[in-house]
This record gives structure tokens, C-alpha cells and sequence, in this order.
RNA sequence: GCGGCUGUGGUGGAAUUGGCAGACACGCAGGAUUUAGGUUCCUGUGGUAACCCCGUGCAGGUUCAAGUCCUGUCAGCCGCACCA
């Protein structure tokens, strides 16, 4: 241990120390209980930014926390390595994506090296590397036998600047959630996965899970959008047909006036071929399919649509009603169908309004504010039904109920769920990513590469467009495949797959990386799965943890892991801001790790991270918020330092004799107490760090008495460190060595907190008069209720009551006494 | 519009169960050390001249006691949004 403190040459030291006796290797222990601690993994863009620092260091404490505590903790890292990007970099770089992702992935694993994390890297997962990306392909074939992939022709979202279409999740506002283009809508043939018939599943499993955020499940509660109403068929007006609405307000029937069709209705053509309207229909229908979905989902935007010569039947009361098209009835939610109730709908209200429709009330607001029969705006609240028939009178909570079940009964009606969830489309027009291991055979149609076949390897024979179809086409040998049933010719698969698909599963790989039999060893994913906690950043809480949770939820029903849901508890860390707005190159404000590292070291820009505000929260970056961070990791180098000679080979019993002894002996083991259930329950590491700042200075008053017990003093210096070192690891190495240990503290044991030392032979309380406070006094700890209220009989509490008549007594033992006065 | 979160000194934040608001830091001020600056160590630091008093976005309420519970309201951030 040098006398100053040189940061980057302890850090050296102790990574290459760590590196060779290869401490972080774990392996299943069923004698120890298991933790199995991730952090999302990150794209391999080149460099680590702050915000990857924050979720590192943070798994990093709480890791290395459990570890001393005797848990057998899982800690692995890898890299989800297909992507756009890389592709892009080829293409402007003249290169292969491999070339760039694995030099990126080089100098990223050297900066998390760097870092001191301690994870397990004989575990290294890279979703771009065949011994993963085969097991991708075997997991969609077993999705596909099961019936949970399929392709189908359907009008996609389609992303012109990077040339590729996009699942629902990843457009954003009706841009891309990448690049920021606007998206346009294509028809074409592409592999989906059958999320939706796990919607009931994913939404039920969220009541049952108390470890993850409300804001997230909230979230994926919205994503799915889970509604329960009713189909109702209405007949069309001299015609053998029918049409299909779906409602969630089947209450209002009797208040229908008109009907809307989404434009893109199956029904349209053959509605409006020869009818009046027919030219107006179709000019308005050409409209709305040059429209963005931004233009054409706005709500502030007046409502449009065309009456197209036809009436339905009110199937409630048998009134004939008109029927339209309009661009506010979306295609792909319900049935494409909408009942108007300009009464209860505000929707319906304007597009009524202006298309001079009826406005039938048939809930009353009971509320003499509101005149039913001239309403200003739909009324959607609860109330009593009228103009309905024998539900008049009814609450219509109560009608909704009734005439589903009257109408169903005359089957014309069926009670229905709607979910917004669509079915995640998952093939992609480029080249860097794992091929979707299926060949079209035109006798067999769609069939999947038989097992000794894979992996479909990527073909290197391609020519990077950026443009179009998949790269993979331009190979001359790749679409060459064989069908699996005949024999003949059949071609193959071109579209790689999301990549959303890669990080699907790589918690699982994790358990058993280097299996070549199978994606993963059951008992292995058995004995650590699920994973006990997560940590990201909350801008995964719909794509990536939904996907995620279907992935393993189907795995599960395949028997192949036993758990349905794959994270128990779930972290999302906050922002890292500089200047009050996220970093950024475009802001400019940009503070890269590696200057941190390489001006104060790992160890101060982790807890400086840790220290400056509680985990869920924005971190604001302060670079004197930095200083004080190494100024304090300084201090308590000197602290140890100056102990450290004195310390080793003192026996650490003592007794506690004197009161400073008692203080000192109260510092340490609060501060063991407070960071214990702060790192390892709360996740406070900011607490947890100010409580070890109070030891310190504890301990710095303490050495310059007269009267020291170096008993006392060698013990809490060691804890001291033991304690300080799941937030700054080298530095506590260091320190730990110079006080005569041999052995990493990584294996040390974590300390326990002495109760005793907590106990307080005397406390002040407070003394209040109404609430206030007005005096102070010291008595024994264990005072009773009975022995606080005699405290009023003191002369000192006596003098504060003069002239005043004592009405109550509140004693709270160890804290205060209420004296309530008149 | 719907849902979620947040609002505390000059700043980041603390107060875990309703019980002394502002722990711990940053900053600032003063002192000691130093030729000086920096470092280090010590002291002070919500407002107010001041004890009283006032003070946790705002307005009410419950309570002996409210940052914490209840009602209403405002502001900011995030997510969803013509979802029938």
C-alpha cells in the first residue's frame, strides 16, 4: 500500500489479479443458494456510454454484496450483436458487419474490464457468433412446429430509410423508432410470431408480480389493451348480408343512428360497385391510403368520411340506419365496424355534427346541468337508460349486461374480447442478422430445415445494398435449399429475423453457454432461473420484456424451463442527464466514461454514479460531484493508511469501555445494519454510502483521542472496507491487502451488524407542548410510557407549563413526549 | 383525452412504520496548516437582525402530531392515444 493513493495503477493491479486467478467464475452449487443477477445486455456500438456505466455499476454492487453474503451469484455479460448498424458501417466503410461488431465488441469487453465488474466471461454470450445463432434457428423451428410462426401477406410497416419493415412496437408516432422516418404501410409476405394468443397470459401474470415497477406492468397492460365488450350483426338494409360491429358500450344500442366502415372494409368494394357514390367513395378511399398514419390518426383533425348509399338495420329496434366510410375506424381493431352513438360517443358526437345525423340520448346523466335532449357533448359517464325499450330505468352498467345476454340469446350478439396487440413481425430485409431457417418447397409449401442442417449460415457471397429486398439474395448459392419432406428443389428463406428475437432468450444461454447439443441444459436453467433481478433502462419496458416474457412463457409450455415468467424482480434505471437533458453528441454534452476513468479512475466514477441519486431516478452529472467523490475516496485511504501498520496482528476482541468507545462501536455496526438493507433490499446505494461516510468521520474524530481502543479500531477500519467494497472494488483490494490479507475480500465475509452495539443506555427525547418542540432531555432507553409522563413533574418540563392546564399526555418511549395544554 | 411518476435549502438528495424536516454530500463563508495557490484538517451554513415565528408546489381536511394519510388543485416529466 503506497502512501498517496494512485488510482490507476491499483486498478491495473487488481484487474489483472482478478483476471488470473479467475475469481468470477461460478458454477451450480446446490449448497449455496443461487442469485442470478442481469443486467441488459448492450449493443456493441464501440463504446460504453455513462448510462451503460450506471446499470453496470449498479448489478456490480448488488452483486458483489450477495457474493460476500454466501449467495452463489450468476453474473454474465454478453453482446446482442446483430443489428442495422453494422450493416450500415459495412456498407460506408466497405467492410463486413463481423469485422466492425467484433472489433467493437473487443474494445467495449476491455472498457467493462476496465470497470472492475464482476462478471463471469467464460459465460461471454454474442448473439452473432453460429454457436447462438444456430440455437436461435432450432428455437423458431420448435415456434413453428407449435404453430407460434407463420407467414402471411399483410399490409406492414415499412421504414424507407432502412429499407426493412417494423413490428408495430418499433414505430414510434408513426416514424421510425430507429432513424426517425416516417413510416409507410407495403403489403408483403412476412414471418410473424403468434404473441397475440399469449395476450390473456402475459396480462394475468402482471397482477401476480410484485417485483417489477406499476410503470412498467402499467404499460404492458396499455400495450396489450385487453377489452371486454360484445359483437353485434346488423343487418344490411335489402341485402342477404350481414355486418359486424364490435362494442364495448352494447348499453347504447338503442341510441345507433348510423354506421362507419374503416375504408379499408372487406365489404367496401362490393357495397359501393354501381352506387351513387361510387366515384366519391373511391376518391375518398385513395385519399386515405396516401395518408400517413401520423395525418390520419390525429385527434385534432375534423372528421371526414362519405355516405355510400346504404342502411342497416338496427337489430334493437328495427330503425333503418345510414351507413359511411371514414378514416377515424381503424381496420386492424375489432371488426373494421363501427356502431355510431353520437349520444355517448364523443367520436360519434362529431362526425354526427357534422354529417347532420340523429343524436339519440339513451343514458341519462340524471344531472339537471345536463339537457339530454340537446347535448353539447357525448355523454359518456354512467347513468340511468331511456329510449330503450323494457331497459328503460335499468343503470346502464347493469343494461350492458342485460341486452348481451337477451341478444346473444337470439344470437345476434356474443360477448367478445379485443386485445390492441398485434402478432410481432419478425422477418427483416437485411443481411446482418440469423437467417429464418424455413425453405418453400411449391408442393409443401413452408417447411423448416431439418436439425442436422443447421445452421443456416450466412452467406458471404452477398452484396450490401441498403437497398430493397434482403442482401441475401443477391447471394448466387443461398436460396439453393432442399424441401425436408421431398427431396426437390426448394427455395429459401432470404429475411433474417428481429433481433428482439436474439435477446429473447440469452438469459437462458447464459446457464449453460457452451452447450453444443442443445440451446441449454434444462437442469442447468432449472437450478438458476428465474432471473432474481433485472436491471435496464426503462426503454424496454414494452419491446424487449414483452417479448422476452413470451419467449420463456412458450419455452415453458414446451417443457423446456420451468418457470412461466423469466424475471422476477425488475429495476429501470433513470436517465444519466448533463445540463438538465440527456447526454448526447447532437447536445454536445456528452461525458465519456473512459475520461472519467482515465482522470480519477473506475472506482470514483462508480460511486460518484451510485452516490448521487437512488437508481429509478434521473442522474443529473455534476463534475463537482465527481471531485467530492475521490476527495472522499482519498480520505479514507489516508484513514487507512495511517491505521493500517497499527492495525495488523491486533486482536479484534475487545470490550467497549469508554463513551467514545460506545459511539464509535454505534457508527460502525449502524453503518453494517443501514448498507446491508440498503444494497441488498432497497437498492439505496446512496444511503448506503452516506452511512459510510458517517463512519468515517466518526472514525477520524475517534484516532485523535487520547484514550483509543485499537481493538475497536482494527475491527471497524476492516469492516470499514469490507463494507465500501461492492461500490469501489480495487481500491478496498488495496486497502484490504494492506491490513495483512492474502486472500481477495471478493470472498470475504460480509460483515454482521452487532445488535448490542445498537443499544443505547440513554436517548434524548423531545419534549412538545402542543406539537412544538421545547425542550430536550436525556433518559434511560428503556423508559416506559408510565415512567415518561412522570417527566412532566421535573422542574425543568414544570417551568415550560406555567399558566397552563396539562389535557393530555402522548408519551412515545425513545422518541418524544406531547404535552397537550389549554 | 387516458394511465404512471415527480414536486423538500443556492445544488444533488435524506427522513424505511404518521413522531425532532433538511442526514450525507456539493457549493459558499470563516479559521488552522502553507511563501502563495491547490491539497488537507476544523467550524458555520433553510428563511428572518433576532428568541418567538415561518418553512416540504398550492388550497382545504383528519390527528396530540402530517413531507408522509384523505379531498381538491397546479406544474413538470414519461408512456399510450380516433382502440369503438
Amino acid at each position: 500500500m503506497d502512501q498517496r493513493y494512485n488510482a490507476q495503477a491499483v486498478e491495473e493491479k487488481w484487474e489483472k489479479i482478478w483476471a488470473e486467478k479467475d475469481i468470477f467464475a461460478v458454477t451450480e452449487d446446490p449448497e449455496k443458494k443461487k442469485f442470478y443477477l442481469l443486467e441488459m445486455f448492450p449493443y456493441p456500438s464501440g463504446n460504453l456510454h455513462m448510462g451503460h456505466v450506471r446499470n453496470y455499476a449498479i448489478g456490480d454492487a448488488i452483486g458483489r454484496c450477495l457474493n460476500m453474503q454466501g449467495y452463489n451469484v450468476l453474473h454474465p455479460m454478453g453482446f446482442d450483436s446483430f443489428g442495422l448498424p453494422a450493416e450500415n458501417a459495412a456498407i460506408k466503410h466497405n467492410t463486413h458487419p463481423a469485422v466492425w461488431t467484433k472489433a467493437n465488441i473487443e474494445n467495449m469487453i476491455t472498457q467493462l474490464k476496465r470497470l472492475g465488474l464482476s462478471y463471469d466471461w467464460d459465460r461471454l454470450t454474442e448473439t452473432y457468433k453460429v454457436d447462438y445463432y444456430k440455437w436461435m434457428q432450432w428455437l423458431f423451428i420448435q415456434f413453428f412446429k407449435k404453430g407460434l410462426a407463420y407467414k402471411k401477406e399483410n399490409p406492414v410497416n415499412w421504414c424507407p430509410s432502412c429499407a426493412t419493415v417494423l413490428a408495430n412496437e418499433q414505430v414510434v408516432d408513426g416514424k421510425c423508432e430507429r432513424c426517425g422516418s416516417v413510416v409507410t404501410k407495403k403489403n408483403l409476405s412476412q414471418w410473424y410470431m403468434k404473441i397475440t394468443d399469449y395476450a390473456d397470459r402475459l396480462l394475468d401474470d402482471l397482477d401476480d408480480m410484485p417485483g417489477w415497477p406499476d410503470k412498467v406492468k402499467e404499460q404492458q397492460r396499455n400495450w396489450i389493451g385487453r377489452s371486454e365488450g360484445a359483437e353485434v350483426w346488423f343487418d344490411l338494409d335489402g341485402m342477404d348480408r350481414k355486418i359486424n360491429v364490435f362494442t364495448t358500450r352494447i348499453d347504447t344500442l338503442f341510441g345507433v343512428t348510423f354506421m362507419v366502415l374503416s375504408p379499408e372494409h372487406p365489404f367496401v368494394e362490393e357495397l359501393i360497385a354501381g352506387q351513387p357514390c361510387e366515384a366519391a367513395a373511391r376518391a375518398y378511399m385513395e385519399e386515405c391510403k396516401k395518408m400517413s398514419d401520423i395525418e390520419r390518426t390525429s385527434t385534432t383533425k375534423e372528421k371526414t368520411g362519405v355516405f355510400i348509399d346504404r342502411y342497416v338495420i338496427n337489430p334493437a329496434n328495427g330503425k333503418k340506419v345510414p351507413v359511411f366510410i371514414s378514416d377515424y375506424v381503424l381496420i386492424n381493431y375489432g371488426t373494421g365496424a363501427v356502431m355510431g352513438v353520437p349520444g355517448h360517443d364523443q367520436r360519434d358526437f362529431e362526425f354526427a355534427t357534422k354529417f347532420g345525423c340523429d343524436i339519440i340520448p339513451v343514458v341519462d346523466p340524471q344531472d339537471p346541468e345536463i339537457d339530454v335532449n340537446n347535448l353539447k357533448a357525448a355523454f359518456v359517464a354512467e347513468g340511468i337508460m331511456i329510449n330503450s325499450g323494457k331497459y328503460d330505468g335499468m343503470n346502464n352498467k347493469d343494461a350492458i349486461e342485460a341486452i348481451r345476454n337477451d341478444f346473444e340469446a337470439k344470437g345476434i350478439a356474443k360477448k367478445t374480447v379485443n386485445y390492441k396487440l398485434r402478432d410481432w413481425l419478425i422477418s427483416r430485409q437485411r443481411y446482418w442478422g440469423c437467417p429464418i431457417p424455413m425453405v418453400y418447397c411449391e408442393e409443401h409449401g413452408w417447411q423448416p430445415e431439418k436439425d442436422e442442417n443447421l445452421p443456416v449460415l450466412l452467406p458471404e457471397d452477398v452484396v450490401f445494398t441498403g437497398k430493397g429486398e434482403s442482401p441475401i439474395a443477391t447471394s448466387p448459392t443461398f436460396q439453393n435449399g432442399v424441401c425436408p419432406i421431398c427431396g426437390k428443389p426448394a427455395r429459401r428463406e432470404v429475411d433474417t429475423m428481429d433481433t428482439f428475437m436474439d435477446s429473447s432468450w440469452y438469459f437462458l444461454r447464459y446457464c449453460d453457454p457452451h452447450n453444443t447439443e442443445m440451446p441449454f441444459a434444462k437442469d442447468k436453467a432449472d437450478y438458476w432461473m428465474n432471473v432474481d433481478q433485472y436491471i435496464g433502462g426503462i426503454e424496454h419496458a414494452i419491446l424487449h420484456l414483452m417479448y422476452a416474457r413470451f419467449f420463456n412463457m412458450v419455452l415453458y409450455d414446451l417443457g423446456m424451463v420451468s418457470t412461466e415468467e423469466p424475471f422476477k424482480n425488475l429495476l429501470t434505471q433513470g436517465m444519466v442527464l448533463k445540463d438538465g437533458s440527456k447526454m448526447s453528441k447532437s447536445k454536445g454534452n456528452v461525458v465519456a466514461p473512459d475520461e472519467i476513468v482515465n482522470k480519477y479512475g473506475a472506482d470514483t466514477a462508480r460511486l460518484f454514479i451510485l452516490f448521487a441519486a437512488p437508481p429509478e431516478r434521473e442522474l443529473e452529472w455534476s463534475d463537482t460531484g465527481v471531485e467530492g467523490s475521490y476527495k472522499f475516496l482519498n480520505r479514507v485511504y489516508r484513514l487507512v493508511y495511517d491505521l493500517a501498520e497499527e492495525c495488523r496482528g491486533i486482536p479484534r476482541t475487545y470490550t467497549l469501555e469508554t463513551k467514545d468507545d460506545k459511539q464509535l462501536a454505534y457508527a460502525l455496526n449502524s453503518a453494517i445494519k443501514r448498507v446491508s438493507n440498503d444494497v441488498s433490499t432497497r437498492f439505496n446505494f446512496n444511503t448506503a454510502i452516506s452511512a459510510i461516510m458517517e463512519l468515517v468521520n466518526e472514525m477520524y474524530r475517534y484516532k485523535e483521542l487520547e484514550d483509543v481502543n485499537m481493538g475497536l479500531l482494527a475491527d471497524s477500519t476492516e469492516k470499514l472496507v469490507l463494507l465500501l467494497s461492492p461500490f469501489v472494488p480495487h481500491i478496498c483490494e488495496e486497502m484490504w491487502e494492506g491490513l495483512g490479507h492474502s486472500e481477495s475480500l471478493y470472498h470475504a465475509q460480509w460483515p454482521v451488524c452487532d445488535e448490542k452495539a445498537l443499544v443505547k443506555d440513554s436517548v434524548e427525547i423531545v419534549v412538545q407542548i402542543n406539537g412544538k418542540v421545547r425542550s430536550r432531555m436525556d433518559v434511560a432507553a428503556d423508559i416506559t410510557r408510565e415512567e415518561m409522563e412522570k417527566l412532566v413533574e421535573q422542574d425543568s418540563v414544570k417551568s415550560l407549563l406555567e399558566g397552563k392546564t396539562v389535557v393530555k399526555l402522548i408519551p412515545v418511549p425513545g422518541k418524544l413526549l406531547n404535552i397537550v395544554v389549554r
